[in-house]
DNA sequence: TGAATAGTGTCTATGAGACACTATTTG
DNA sequence: CAAATAGTGTCTCATAGACACTATTCA
């Protein structure tokens, strides 16, 4: 049995968030109650592949229609499932979660956006590893590519883009070099304007195309990446 | 049941080669007698997890004692085997061609290392599709890391290894920024001197801490990674 | 000496980092 | 006008790229 787990996440109230599951309650089941990836077998007569399995997973969680989605890896080992050794396909998503309310089987309880930043959850199966290593992919991709404009709603400000950014690498960043080095790349399309509050609106941009992921010649500071 | 495949790379001969194993020519095995990429189930008794799975068979492919090895990811679908749905770990490894025979067994027939980039090979499974992603993943990383020291004995010399990345990236490298570049990261100790036979000898080199992978803060191009 | 390869120095271009500056909105 | 946020300009620094130059070996 082929089982496949989802690391989705999003930027919401200025911090990065993971979308989690509630394992079942039955004594049957391993530790239940905890939080847990997302994810579950494959069904070997609808998923042609892995991937496929990862999106149609995904879409039933989320209801996303365009996500960022890419395989992290694989664990598997004898001493991360208690009935014994087991292995899991791990893909990773970055969703627009302003717009997604988690839903699973028609009920939200067991579902919830949590944020990553706070001590672990204490997840089920390996899964605080597993998550772990989703973060780690997420900051180091996030140095050097366009990544963070799959968090957000469209269209989006730069400003809004920036601290998207922002709030993944846990510092600031330059507002110059940053619009800079955006506007450089010539991923994005001007769609309008979005007004601020009490302030000068911003230009709106979207997404020129979201399968191209941006990938710029430096990271954004040589600490992190040296 | 699980499978981990390997995709072990080396340079030889000024080539990226690819350790290969022969499919048996058993009527009841699919693709019998096709090249394939080394692996096997994984053995429950004996294999704490998926890594430790990987090393032992690079070991009993290669006798190699501290390679490098990661994983590029894992692949499963209906289609690539005709027995039905499957899905296998993929790691990668590199290790110094020069000083492995090819062995399986006890039989070298039906290992051996075969050039990446004469026309495919018409591998089993979808092991030609496997090996293209692992050949995208290491060129890649060769723009940055210092991957490359592990494909040759050591110890070596910076031509030598300058001929490495020149070998797996298909272009030239400049040499002065080359030098530069390598002995700024400060990861490698002179360990003497290689001569060379009707030339001035070079400085040899052996890698400070195996453990440790250097990135650069820049890649080699700015045209490669943008 | 010449052939061959090892190793150095110098100049330029690029893009990040820092930071001061200007622009446009509401009240 | 002030407050607030959007957006620009300028200077410096690190490092890749190009390429000419010097150094050391053997026959």
């Amino acid at each position: 049995m082929t089982t496949v787990d989802l690391v989705i996440f999003s930027v919401i109230d200025n911090a990065l968030q993971v979308l989690l599951a509630q394992r079942p309650q039955e004594a049957n089941e391993p530790f239940p109650g905890l939080w847990a990836l997302p994810g579950g077998f494959v069904d070997v007569a609808r998923d042609v592949d892995l991937l496929a399995c990862a999106r149609r997973k995904l879409k039933q969680k989320t209801g996303v229609i365009s996500p960022y989605l890419e395989q992290l890896g694989s664990w598997g080992g004898r001493d991360r499932d208690p009935r014994g050794w087991s292995s899991t396909h791990v893909y990773f998503a970055l969703v627009p979660g302003a717009e997604i309310k988690p839903t699973k089987g028609g009920n939200a309880a067991d579902a919830a956006w949590l944020p990553v930043d706070e001590q672990r959850h204490g997840l089920a199966f390996d899964h605080n590893h597993i998550l772990g290593a989703a973060v780690a992919r997420l900051r180091s991709k996030v140095e050097y590519t366009s990544l963070p404009t799959y968090l957000l709603p469209e269209p989006f400000t730069l400003p809004q883009l920036q601290r998207t950014y922002e709030v993944i690498l846990g510092r600031s960043v330059d507002k110059s070099g940053f619009r800079t080095r955006t506007l450089a790349a010539d991923f994005l399309d001007e769609v309008g304007v979005l007004d601020g509050e009490f302030n000068r609106p911003a230009v709106a941009y979207r997404m020129r195309d979201r399968a191209r992921v941006v990938t710029f010649p430096r990271t954004f500071s040589p600490r992190g990446s040296i």
